[in-house]
DNA sequence: CGCGTAACTGGCCGCATGGCCAGGAAAATG
DNA sequence: CATTTTCCTGGCCATGCGGCCAGTTACGCG
């Protein structure tokens, strides 16, 4: 193990892949890139390689502008109350959305589906 | 529709980088790379690589080990009274948990408080 | 022009939630 | 041993939440 390389730090990456091939496939590509290297298990790595799609996501969930409005104050911790005077609309009408969402998302209450929500990407915590 | 390309699709690769001169580093290695190419704004990359350093987490926020077990099962949606099946203890219990998380987290409400932890790195959805 | 969908509003009701009060038991720490 | 911390339990209560019923308005599509 010479250290003659003193000015060029490694860049660690970590890999996160849920598909085996795509993960083996980056991992052997990566490996080979001079300045780079992998992670060893349980170390601390620089940046992580992401990809976490394919199985719960069939493409959006098709939700409306409005749903996606009332999920992304309810994930800020606003009330129904709250998220009324937010969008100028009624506590009713918030209702009617959180149940939309609360089934399209097949949750249980308004913190499973910002949950729900966040785990697929729908949005961003 | 004749294939030629059938052995080896590209792999495109986006980056979510904060630090500005290890996003430069990373883009200019991976750019070199045969069989990788870095993702245009917008397009669809099969994975990601996320550097977002080690910002908001000072430490652990200091949780004791049953707010934890509360938190998580939060995360997963319980109401009080299933998560107090869960753990075996009283729905009051469950409460008075929920409570100190509320103020530790300074959350206004269970799914904000899920929120914030799952933001400070405390529990992964 | 009907039909479906999205958005919006209302009332009612049972249960959940969270804040407040009070207390007790066990383990760690001094 | 005394104190602190954590964990646990109970009651009370105002409010929030979510399911259910019902209805109106507007827009796009066949």
């Amino acid at each position: 193990m010479s250290e003659d390389e003193t000015k060029t730090p490694e860049i660690v990456l970590s890999l996160e892949i849920d598909d085996p091939a795509l993960a083996d496939r980056l991992a052997t590509l990566l490996g080979n890139v001079a300045g780079l290297r992998l992670a060893a298990p349980g170390e601390q790595a620089a940046a992580t390689v992401v990809a976490r799609d394919a199985r719960t996501m069939p493409d959006d969930i098709a939700l409306t502008q409005r749903e996606l409005d009332v999920l992304a104050l309810m994930a800020e911790g606003g009330s129904n109350k709250m998220i009324a005077r937010q969008l100028g609309i009624s506590v009713h009408t918030v209702k009617f959305h959180v149940g939309s969402l609360l089934d399209k998302l097949d949750a249980t209450g308004r913190t499973d589906a910002v949950a729900h929500a966040a785990r697929r990407g729908v949005i961003e915590l």
